[in-house]
DNA sequence: TCAAGATTGATGCAAGTGCATCTATTGGTA
DNA sequence: TACCAATAGATGCACTTGCATCAATCTTGA
């Protein structure tokens, strides 16, 4: 935990941050070429409707995408104002919501999916075989408490 | 270019953004603990130290970083104010600017590395053997156009 | 050599982010 | 039960980013 980095994580790292740059620039291009919101609406559209009508709390949804609190508060706020999210106060806990997807948020990931999924083809697909593209997203899968 | 992606590929791409963000949060996190700038500055001391004395124009060091132009050119601005980096008008393009570190900047460089190698070992290098290391920085060079 | 188009970098404005903090509620402890 | 720390989520304010576009300069090709 307080070791210095070896010069392959060193160099692992930098590599992160411009292999992502680069994957998130070609893959945002696309989607705002096609006049579709941002990756960001997507995650969120994705979980929600992996979470099926049960819903997902707040604090469930921001750690399942890692994004900051008082972000996804915002994020939430926009896509309940343009129909795609429903939220409603927990039944379990006064404080909190649970936050749902519309029929309309479903019908917009089924739209964008096309389009993003060719974007992840052009960043990411293309430059692996199957076989290293599992690899890679094993090895990826270490860096992530999740799992 | 316009095939779909494969599962593996799919799967590695989500994992990439959930890894990316959990490392940069990780990071981000020790500098602004340690009171330190962000990441971006470090990005950019790095590269212009390592261009050496004859510096580097704007648009090479967006290139090296992939960062967004007028991203960069705000950015340099807040940096140069802050006497890190250095402008001059190119002598060989009317239009451009050669960019340089000044003495503050290496020295801000050098007393943000021993934080940000402890983060980089944190965030990366523990949850990886040396080999392990090697290999995702190599699958991960993939990803970006300079090798 | 000159016009047309491309490239370099800056910037006004709207939208998003980060920080600190707030309110409401819950859970634990005495 | 009554208090106090912890948790859920929202928000005011300053700063940063994204988009579109601009001015200046360079390059190309007739």
């Amino acid at each position: 935990m307080s070791d210095r980095p070896s010069e392959a994580a060193v160099r692992a790292w930098a590599r992160l941050e411009r292999a992502h740059r680069a994957a998130v620039g070609t893959v945002e291009a696309r989607l705002a070429g096609a006049g579709l919101p941002d990756l960001a609406w997507y995650d969120v559209l994705l979980e929600l409707e992996r979470a099926g009508t049960g819903g997902l709390r707040s604090f469930q949804l921001q750690a399942a995408l890692l994004f900051q609190q008082y972000n996804l508060s915002r994020l939430v706020d926009r896509m309940t104002e343009a129909g795609h999210v429903a939220k409603a106060p927990s039944p379990d806990d006064g404080r909190g919501l649970v936050l749902t997807i519309t029929r309309s948020g479903r019908a917009l990931r089924r739209k964008m999916w096309p389009v993003y999924a060719l974007a992840i083809e052009e960043a990411v697909g293309r430059h692996f075989t199957d076989a290293e593209a599992r690899t890679f997203g094993d090895l990826l899968g270490r860096l992530h408490p999740s799992g």
